[in-house]
DNA sequence: CTCTTATTTATAACTATTCTAATGTGTTGA
DNA sequence: TCAACACATTAGAATAGTTATAAATAAGAG
């Protein structure tokens, strides 16, 4: 897919975003979106990056994924108090957190229904509803 | 509410637990279970024993909230990747949280309907099922 | 009261993340 | 093209929350 034009679609994403393409946010970007839907944290970024010879820092890593945030390229998953989690998926959806590997799994939004939920309170508003399915054992893939 | 016994609830919840009744164990667990439901991190229980004169070193209070969700008097809340939250309702139950004062609110498990959840991948099995509704905006309390 | 073992404690260590200040790079426009 | 400037990257220091360590203390059994 875009064998020639590698990183056209993160180019493209980093312009409407206001974000200049630089060598490493075109590198992430591309790691990032790429496939289909992933959940990286800092460090595997980084570590995924150092294996595939691509020189970023690991503060890089942490601004990148923080300015990914921002212009809603990326979502933050909090499942564990540990580690922050950034998935690619920013469509409405939810996930499973194998507890013991700490990996990640989407559910697609629309296959929940969630009733009965009351109103927020005076003064506030739901910025965003998370369900967070917590599996014990090990998924046998 | 037990003028004369203060301790005798949670004297018995420590007798259940196993757990030797200690001064320090005693006292946090006298705050954390004699007023409605609470949820705390090892921080702001630390303070609040600290100003309510009760010498209790940061280490045990840390010690203590974790034997104490081990033996199931408390439930850890994970909702903010830094801070870990422990709340003293252990029923079946889902959160508001404020994210802009770090605050939670409990919502009646029985409140919330999950339809249409995917069954747990081969080898594992749902250990919880976690619902946070993150609100923005200041509660008018 | 004494022995044994669990508990507490101060403090060091650790981990994930953020900050800082110096260096490097993309972009603009002359 | 290239100078100049704003924005990015970087190594490493700093920070926050939490856990580990090892010595001192206190609870329970007899």
């Amino acid at each position: 897919m875009n064998q020639d034009r590698p990183y056209a679609q993160t180019l493209s994403r980093l312009r409407e975003a206001g974000l200049r393409p630089t060598r490493q946010r075109l590198a992430l970007g591309r790691m990032l979106f790429d496939g289909g839907d992933r959940h990286v944290t800092a460090e595997t970024l980084h570590e995924e990056a150092q294996k595939a010879g691509i020189s970023v820092s690991l503060a890089t890593v942490y601004n990148t994924l923080h300015q990914f945030t921002g212009a809603k390229l990326l979502r933050e998953v909090v499942v564990d108090s540990s580690r922050t989690y950034f998935d690619t998926n920013i469509s409405d959806h939810h996930h499973f957190f194998v507890e013991n590997s700490g990996k990640l799994m989407d559910i697609d939004g629309e296959k929940i229904a969630i009733t009965g939920l009351p109103e927020a309170p005076g003064g506030t508003g739901i910025a965003r509803v998370d369900v967070i399915v917590r599996l014990a054992g090990d998924p046998e893939v």
